[in-house]
DNA sequence: TAATATTGTGTAACCGGTTACATATAAATT
DNA sequence: AATTTATATGTAACCGGTTACACAATATTA
């Protein structure tokens, strides 16, 4: 592979104005350019990533620091993610942080070691500490679905507790009495956002308790144990508010199994809008949030603050969307 | 950050003696390796893999180029890649390539002037001329889910040919009298081969006929399409073997809109195990392949092969499994 | 016209490691 | 005791870029 002192040999001009042909940061004379662009091209010349980065250059090198990537939820922002890098001709690292700290803390470090140019963070574990360290080393930092606090990144999040208001009053609309929700770990904001949501919507019904709020730890296996739970306690509630998608499709199963139909005896709306939604039967409601557009401008951001190279903490909420589909579909007539 | 010579100045040593303790491939004296231990600990002295990479060593990282993340199919196979190189101290860099060979064309080239220390592939594009191009760079590959044709990387599969026959047997076992196969893009060898272990199958039964077979790429929709015109032709099939999960999706729903009930009048499964086949209603039997082993065992080889610097092209086919749900639910006596 | 600013280019140090080569001492062999 | 071999360490070049600094030529300003 040629180097940058093959260019310049062969273009008879030192490294230094190879470079700068390269990164057209300083003076070079048109003949000049010319004589080292067309040696580039004879010699198919491309500089070196590495080298690059070790001379204190970006290294076109950014990570994705998530849970678990085999979660329906977020190989979508992965995507999104990638193709804005990719746009920009970096790469994207992938990591599984099982939100556990301790794995977090290991990548952060390896990825300081490698000279990544930023991250992204969709994890609910990362710590004040990890993001004073990178504060430090001075790595743009972009965080999705949290609270802004710090004033060292930004954030990308949706509208979850209007998106829970949106959800409730759907559920009402289509004539539902008594509605119940379950709610995903309180450690996640968005957890949190979407109970507060549900429990600022129906806190005044005269049919309103605590008891209706049960935890379904935004998996299946949850939603299931959980609606089963329930409906022992609720039997004459028809209508659920899940926070997220997946225990939606664990409810459905469960609702399924008890022999309650849904939408008839039960209406049932999820939260996300994953694509698992639409392969159910009945095909789930839900509030779509952009999952796709969320890891494209959280790329989006996190470029604007490498190239720039200033943080300017700012929080993008974006909006959600009520998708109706069969497991709400239920004329406000049909329960009179 | 400490570099490796303050380590060497506070060491009262040579660089070089340094590397060797890190190292670990040269004599160094007990003594002196404890004083640079210890001076490695005091200065918390980590290495820069990026200088590292340039000096010719690995990089520590690793490249997953699959077509597509937000394809239910891959995520668990990333993981599976992304576990064990974290285990072994590496990063994994993601890359959706659509399946399209110019974009990986640029990937392969971002990804050599990264120097990744080696690649796994899971596409059915990659060409000739690209993985000519890494051996000559000696980078090691391994390949998923193409047939082995070339002596330059290793090869991971699962038996589609015979997973193909157990799925037919099973829905002859239950009963079904006229069978239809949905297949996938004929340029991936796994719908060629799971296409070709149905016609094995059933090639001598009276009741065979070319027009049993559809095409339904792979995808949901192809499924729900081709299934509308399969039952069309033929009405009178009670059972289908969709070459993969997805398509299997896809001729539920379709065959729910027909108004056709699965398991009692047709008898549906599918291909490859993906966890959609459990949220289904009816859940849907499947032929499981592995998933997150075959990542695994991917990223296994290919540590191997960078570590030992050799590569010794091998195939690995791994077996498939017979998962049986309610979408084969159905008792050979049902239907007499 | 002299002084100053702008444009253009090269030399060499630097980023932070690895390693070929040189050299020295201790241990083993003849 | 002399020679060979194994052990131990340092010096400096190298990987392939970037850039501070020096210097020259040209353009602009006073």
């Amino acid at each position: 592979m040629a180097t940058i002192r093959d260019v310049a040999k062969l273009a008879g001009v030192s490294v230094a104005t190879v470079s700068r042909v390269l990164n057209k940061n300083s003076y070079v004379n048109k003949d000049t350019e010319q004589k080292v662009v067309k040696a580039i091209e004879q010699l198919q010349y491309e500089p070196n990533t590495v080298a690059r980065g070790l001379a204190g250059k970006e290294t076109g090198t950014i990570a994705l620091i998530l849970p678990d990537i085999s979660n329906p939820f977020f190989p979508v922002i992965a995507r999104g993610v990638e193709d804005v890098a990719q746009r920009h001709g970096y790469t994207v690292i992938l990591c599984n942080s099982d939100d556990h700290g301790q794995k977090e803390k290991g990548y952060i470090e390896m990825l300081r070691k490698k000279y990544v140019d930023g991250m992204i963070f969709a994890s609910s574990t990362l710590s004040e500490e990890d993001v004073e360290q990178m504060r430090k080393n001075k790595i743009p930092l972009v965080v999705l679905d949290r609270a802004l606090t710090s004033q060292s990144y930004s954030v990308i999040r949706a509208r979850n507790y209007e998106g829970a208001k949106l959800a409730v009053r759907h559920l009402l609309d289509i004539g539902c009495k008594k509605i119940a929700h379950l709610y995903g770990p309180q450690e996640m904001i968005t957890a949190k956002e979407r109970l507060q949501g549900y429990e600022d919507s129906v806190k005044h019904a005269p049919w309103y308790t605590p008891s209706l709020m049960l935890p379904g730890h935004f998996h299946m296996d949850g939603g299931l144990r959980a609606v089963k739970d329930l409906m022992e306690k609720h039997s004459d509630i028809d209508g659920i508010f899940c926070g997220n998608d997946l225990m939606a499709v664990g409810a459905l199963k469960g609702l399924h199994q008890l022999g309650i139909r849904v939408p008839d005896d039960v209406a049932l709306i999820g939260f996300d809008g994953i694509s698992l939604t639409e392969i159910t039967q009945p095909e789930l409601s839900t509030i779509a949030q952009p999952n796709y557009d969320m890891g494209k401008l959280a790329a989006e951001v996190l470029f604007e603050a490498i190239q720039s190279g200033v943080v300017q903490p700012k929080l993008y909420e974006l909006e959600v969307t009520l998708i109706e589909r069969d497991s709400t579909a239920r004329k406000p007539t049909d329960r009179p």
